[in-house]
DNA sequence: AGCACGCCGACT
DNA sequence: GTCGGCGTGCTC
């Protein structure tokens, strides 16, 4: 129950959360006659601007009651639960970032927060003029014609008859028809229970454990493994439709990436509707729609990226986190915080189970199935008795391609046999654009980012050098910078234009395209590609990791990973897992139907931990190896992790500032500070970047330790110090 | 995050 | 002489 604060009382005050990156929440005057409880999203002055905000709690006191000003309204949406607010400030905590930026996230859509707006429509009028004194046109009765079935707006009315505005104004003109408003229509989908698809045994052991947790309405935390194509998603659905019975909304997370239209339509095929989605591509209509859908619990099932955590809603049931190792779950900017994380924490919160789904679960979580806090449920095949994907690994240093050229000569047997059996190859390469750099033959002038300590790559498509870090576009000079020779430009390395240069070559009559982000840019784009792909209208497809992820094409028998060893240097804590998770993803594109796959792995140390359990399956392995090595050394999941990225404009007061913080750095048992080091990307966006990174035991309290240690010196304001904890990448 | 105030370059 | 660039600082 909304427990009302200060209601009506005379000179009452109450600390409102902006959604700003305030040190904390202000104080306002409760109006006489206003009733504000705790989560009342309201409308208060700040500054000479009105902003939106939530009652956060008691006056905090500390300002002077004249310096207080009036919450001017009560905004008209349903009041953020105590549960969000709850969670709100967790994550605050958690990540040490402003409560109010954290709120930012949780109302990220200001125009959800007003009244809808109406919307104005036709309709036949009631009292239709004499037919005869209407000049009935070919044009005007197809308008009233189609207005038999009910009113439209002016556009979409114009639209379905085939004229123009001008006709339906005229038509009100004479009285025919009459204008009015109304609040727009709201079907928001509602997911039918409809009884699931026919489960293998191990796959109905699992949903039934997994509604099990549902219908009891507590907390857990389960994770689900399984290889690629053994029907994770379906067992889930099993839990989505036990929330649904409950009459409760369930929440599935996907790296935005993975929510295809294959996605959908599996979703559709099993609940006979489309969930609310929700990712970077929305228009601003379609997320205010959504936004109030899932507080007013109009939305039943969401799916979204990693933001959708920070949805308002009204009767969580269950949350899952799909492909819960990937990457793209860490928030790298802003608020830096871990959605799979989160999202457990989030669960635990509103006391409802969360599922962790993957085939390559993260150590984190598989370190904490171990250790009892997370359940764990494994399914072991593939579903339809279809085989996993024969992973080989091609040595490099025997099959040398070709100088310019790179796929080795059995790679190259392979593609052909392949494709000569009418099937469809994927040549893997995580490097977008002709090549990752290009030089000078003449002396040696490498073409580097004016803003970023990272070399352009060259893209040939739009005849542009490109940086892939800030954005950054230029012509191809022509001619060399530094030493002004013409025509001098050498490209080094492979990337996805070159290797298709290649491929073409080699299958001059085969249909090659190119599956990454510059030729796909839209989700629209990838997914008329994936229906191509699908359809069997392209023979090989060289893509990024974009054609990794999410996709199930029947006619993919071979996937070749052009440079296994891409992901394994740069020695950073997580190159050996990642590469293994991603290119065990890879692989298993190849023959998920009943057609056998195979995975081929170009590399030069065939001999690596990871390329040796990719090739012998073995994925119990690689783990146990990498957690005993992590184990050793005190690194996650066994040690914490926070890294402070210290950055500025100014090159000799950032180090000063990295220095000073190294020297304040906390000394104690069980505390390890490294660093300062120049990040591995020292100039990103014209900012100079340092790195520190605290490394501490699993039974400490990170936060407080990094809280103390800011605390005790001042960085001059035009350094910014960011914090990461349990950061992910290390760039 | 806005939106101010506040000090240095190219225009009327 | 002004318009305007964005660097610092405040908002209950």
């Amino acid at each position: 129950m909304p427990d009302p604060l200060a209601a009506g009382e005379e000179g009452g005050a109450v600390a409102v959360l902006l959604p700003l990156p305030l040190a904390e929440a202000y104080d306002y005057r409760v109006p006489d006659g206003l009733a504000v409880a705790p989560g009342d999203f309201v409308a208060v002055p700040l500054g000479r601007r009105t902003v939106a905000g939530v009652i956060w709690g008691p006056a905090r006191g500390g300002v002077e009651a004249a310096r207080l000003r009036d919450i001017e309204s009560i905004l008209p949406v349903p009041p953020m639960s105590a549960c969000m607010r709850r969670f709100v400030s967790w994550v605050a905590a958690y990540t040490l970032s402003p409560p109010g930026a954290v709120l930012r996230m949780a109302m990220s859509v200001p125009g959800a927060l007003q009244p809808p707006r109406t919307e104005t429509v036709y309709g036949l009028a009631a009292a239709s003029p004499d037919p005869a004194s209407l000049k009935l046109t070919v044009a005007r009765r197809r308008v009233l014609e189609i207005l038999q079935a009910g009113p439209l707006s002016l556009a979409e009315l114009a639209r379905q008859a085939g004229v123009g505005t001008s006709v339906v104004k005229g038509l009100v003109e004479a009285g025919a028809l009459e204008a009015f408003q109304r609040l727009p229509s709201r079907g928001g989908p509602v997911a039918a229970v409809t009884p699931g698809p026919t489960l293998s045994p191990a796959q109905a052991a699992a949903a039934a454990e997994l509604v099990g947790k549902v219908t009891a309405r507590r907390f857990s935390s389960t994770l689900l493994d399984g290889v690629p194509g053994a029907g994770k998603t379906e067992v889930y659905f099993e839990a989505v439709a036990a929330a649904l019975a409950q009459g409760r909304q369930a929440l599935v997370l996907l790296p935005e990436i993975a929510l295809s239209a294959q996605w959908l339509e599996r979703f559709a095929r099993r609940f006979g509707t489309r969930p609310t989605e929700w990712h970077s591509d929305l228009t601003g209509a379609e997320r205010r729609q959504a936004w109030r859908d899932v507080a007013e619990k109009r939305a039943s099932v969401v799916v979204g990226a990693r933001s959708a955590l920070f949805l308002p809603f009204a009767d969580p049931g269950v949350i899952i986190v799909d492909e819960e190792h990937d990457g793209a779950y860490k928030q790298e900017d802003g608020t830096m915080y871990n959605a799979r994380d989160m999202a457990v924490v989030r669960a635990r919160l509103a006391d409802i189970p969360v599922v962790l789904a993957s085939a390559t679960p993260s150590l984190e979580t598989l370190a904490n199935t171990r250790a009892g806090r997370y359940g764990a449920l494994h399914l072991p095949d593939r579903h339809g008795g279809a085989l996993l994907p024969r992973i080989e690994p091609i040595d490099l240093r025997r099959y040398a391609p070709p100088r310019g050229r790179w796929l080795a000569q059995p790679v190259e047997a392979a593609v052909r046999d392949t494709l000569e059996r009418g099937e469809q190859v994927l040549l893997f390469l995580n490097r977008r654009g002709y090549a990752p750099l290009t030089l000078c033959r003449t002396c040696g002038h490498r073409l580097q980012c004016p803003h970023c300590s990272a070399w352009l790559v060259e893209h040939r498509f739009r005849g542009r050098l490109i940086c892939h870090h800030c954005g950054y576009g230029a012509p191809l000079p022509g001619a060399c910078p530094a030493c002004e020779a013409k025509d001098s430009f050498v490209p080094c390395g492979p990337g996805v234009e070159r290797l298709a240069e290649e491929a073409l070559a080699l299958f001059p009559d085969r249909r090659i395209e190119i599956f990454a982000s510059d030729t796909v840019g839209t989700r629209r784009a990838a997914q008329a590609m994936v229906e191509r792909i699908a359809a069997g209208e392209i023979d090989v497809v060289i893509g990024t990791q974009m054609a990794a992820k999410g996709y199930h094409f029947p006619l993919l028998t071979l996937v070749v990973v052009v440079d296994a060893d891409l992901g394994l240097s740069g020695g950073d804590l997580r190159a050996a897992e990642r590469t293994f998770q991603l290119l065990y993803q890879v692989a298993g594109r190849a023959g998920r139907a009943e057609r056998p796959g195979r995975a081929l792995l170009q590399t030069h140390v065939p001999e690596h931990p990871v390329i040796r359990a990719l090739a012998s399956g073995e994925r119990d392995r690689f783990v146990a190896a990498e957690m005993a090595a992590r184990e050793g050394a005190g690194w996650p999941p066994f040690g914490r992790l926070a890294a402070l990225i210290v950055s500025g404009t100014d090159e000799a007061a950032t180090d000063a500032a990295s220095r000073a913080l190294a020297r304040a750095a906390p000394a104690m048992a069980g505390v390890k500070v490294l660093g300062p080091a120049p990040a591995p990307l020292s100039l990103l966006r014209g900012r100079f970047r340092r790195r520190l990174l605290l490394r501490c035991q699993r039974d400490m309290r990170v936060q407080d330790i990094l809280a103390d240690w800011l605390a005790k010196i001042g960085v001059p304001s035009s350094v910014r110090v960011q914090v990461d904890i349990d950061p992910y990448s290390f760039m």
